[in-house]
RNA sequence: GCCAAUGUGGCUCAGGGGUAGAGCAAUUCACUCGUAAUGAAUAGGUCGUGGGUUCGAUUCCCACCAUUGGCUCCA
């Protein structure tokens, strides 16, 4: 192995080893907890813990202080093999371990590690000693709950999570990389920019102010100029439909928890979790020629979910949002190719925002509907037109719906983290249940197979993702103010306001700062609006009939005429530049 | 939904059994200023909601609501 933190299996065994260290600094401190598992994960590592308490920051630092203490100590860590009978002597007090030690098959090796008087089951690999864990680069960050084994039946543990790096300067990087997300943090920039607001009365309802709106307005109108392009048709379906159409597509069955209902004149009807059910009966409302296909129906469809109250989050996971969604009906032979069209129509949107992805396949789960020959033949399509693509892909076995493969795109932003935003999903069960058909060449009727897809995912996430991939400076197409004229003195307000009404004519979002406050003053607060240009208006302008340009990055651009001016935000925003 | 923490003026936060305080923002006045905070004055809060304990609760207790960090789930 090379010992080096660039090699993931290396980083997650020092980050394992830190886990140990950590379970022996508690263990240490608080002897009467119960240790349950500790893994290393993508940033740092956690453990579980079975504690009469709850940790709090103070005692993270006494842990913290302690694990540093047994990095000095310089352990040896030994690993030894024990039979199943001397592992469960050895861990009789603790309960976690007995359980897991029971579900091991029978002919798996039970091996322990230990570090002077601490010994803790575990597959490993580890360290050869707490001395190679750099002591001041580990910081604890958090703790929370979890239940063992993610099972919400049962007893719900103490997790703390760390993290850990083989120098100093590294943690502080990774601490000052986690300040600046804070920093960017969409709720946050949210209500300083003005975007949208969350308030108690609609838990997971978002509401749009206009800034917020201009911003959603703009991402639906390129969205639409984009699938027009791309051969798209636009529909809309109800938001409440009769509880038979519900029972037909399966989610009256199987989703009934998530929707909320109601009774209308007697009759049971559902508010939409997602569009694909109406969007079936389009389809059905008129006899399709295979000449039609591929047929591709959009619709950015506003759905209703009742998401448990402790997974709401910002814009990011609420409980009403606008899909923009498409369904594409199509033949089994045409599925190759229109997955292809859609990928590309994905590459230009996704680099629009300057945001780039990793696909997965997410395969056949466990519990599905349909013959495997089928799945097999769409999940092989999937992968041959992400290959056709030159797009590599990573397999998430057994992560797909229960009626279909798909492809997930994670997007990652400028901070390296992802988001899961678009996905192409085959779905073989609803043409089934609702019996689609086209008429082919032969003149007789098949069943056609189905894409549905969504680019955004969801516009509010997808605002809310870009908020933090631009720490809140949109691009200049996307901000809801793209110029604030800042008049130096109440001289120059006339002016200001007649630059301000040029540049509304001229179609830019403008505004005017006519207070009497200084010009400092003015710009500071542009700035902290992250109002990509400020034309700012004194004497010297009115006399030359210029305006003299600060962008928000700090670049003085100088004075110029108004037309230039304008020439210059016209190519920006046509271009739709990331500046 | 579960576990834990939190909830004080528009925002950020301090305080604490005897009915609240700061900075920023707001309003008014003065200043008329050339690239990241001019000064002064004024106004603004039934301390998340509902119960309970108490002579007295914003402070202590209980319930509920919401938020935050996780679990679970997912666009």
């Amino acid at each position: 192995m090379e010992y080096s933190f660039e090699n993931e299996e290396y980083r997650k065994m020092y980050r394992h080893s830190c886990a140990h260290i950590m379970a022996q600094a508690v263990k240490r401190l608080y002897p009467e907890v119960k240790l349950a598992i500790g893994p290393a994960i993508e940033n740092g590592f956690y453990y579980d813990i079975d504690a009469p308490f709850a940790f709090n920051p103070e005692m993270l630092d006494k842990i913290e202080e302690e694990m540093r203490a047994i990095c000095r100590e310089k352990l040896p860590i030994v690993r030894s093999e024990l039979s199943r009978d001397e592992a469960l002597e050895l861990m009789k007090d603790e309960s976690y371990k007995i359980e897991l030690i029971n579900d091991l098959p029978d002919d798996a090796v039970i091996s322990f590690y230990r570090q002077g008087e601490f010994i803790d089951l575990c597959a490993g690999p580890h360290l050869d000693s707490t001395g190679r864990v750099k002591g001041n680069a580990i910081r604890l960050l958090s703790c929370a709950s979890a239940y063992w084994r993610g099972d919400p039946d049962r007893k719900s543990l103490q997790r703390i999570y760390g993290t850990a790096f083989p120098k100093k300067e590294e943690l502080e990087r990774y601490l000052l990389r986690l300040e600046e997300a804070k920093r960017r943090d969409h709720r946050k920039l949210g209500k300083d920019l003005g975007l949208f607001l969350l308030m108690d009365e609609g838990p997971g309802f978002p509401f749009f102010l206009p800034k917020g709106m201009i911003l959603k307005n703009t991402l639906i109108d390129y969205w639409r100029s984009v699938h027009k392009r791309y051969g798209y048709q636009e529909i809309s379906t109800p938001m409440m439909l009769r509880r038979d159409l519900w029972e037909r597509s399966g989610h009256w069955q199987h989703y009934k928890e998530n929707m909320y209902t109601s009774v209308i004149d007697g009759t049971d009807f559902a508010i939409k979790p997602m569009n694909c059910p109406g969007g079936m009966l389009v389809y059905r409302s008129v006899q399709h020629s295979y000449k039609d296909l591929p047929l591709r129906v959009g619709e950015l469809g506003l759905v209703h979910r009742h998401e448990l109250s402790g997974t709401l989050h910002g814009l990011f996971r609420v409980r009403c949002f606008t899909q923009d969604d498409a369904h594409i009906f199509m033949t089994w032979e045409q599925m190759r190719d229109e997955i292809k069209n859609v990928i590309r129509l994905f590459d230009e949107v996704y680099s629009v925002f300057g945001l780039s992805y990793q696909i997965e396949v997410s395969t056949m789960p466990e519990d599905h509907m349909g013959e495997v020959e089928v799945w097999d033949y769409a999940t092989d399509t999937l992968k041959a037109a992400c290959e056709d693509m030159g797009k590599s892909y990573v397999i998430n076995e057994g992560d797909g719906a229960f009626y279909g493969p798909e492809l997930d795109f994670h997007l990652a932003d400028s901070l390296g983290r992802t988001w899961q935003c678009g996905t192409i999903q085959l779905d073989m069960q609803l043409p089934e249940r609702f019996e689609l058909e086209y008429i082919g060449a032969d003149g007789q009727k098949h069943r056609p197979a189905m894409i549905h897809r969504v680019v955004f995912g969801s516009i509010e996430r997808f605002i809310g993702v870009i908020t933090e991939h631009f720490a809140g400076a949109f691009p200049l197409w996307l901000s809801p103010v793209q110029a604030i004229v800042l008049p130096i003195t109440d001289r120059a307000s006339g002016y200001a306001e007649k630059i301000r009404s040029h540049l509304e004519d001229s179609g830019f979002r403008a505004e005017a700062d006519l207070r009497p406050e200084k010009l400092g003053y003015k710009i500071r607060e542009a700035i902290a609006q992250k109002i990509p240009y400020m034309v700012i208006v004194g004497d010297r302008d009115i006399e030359n009939e210029t305006v003299s340009v600060r962008h928000r990055s700090g670049e003085d651009m100088g004075a110029m005429s108004i037309d230039s001016f304008e020439a210059l935000l016209k190519e920006e925003i046509e271009s739709r530049m990331i500046k």
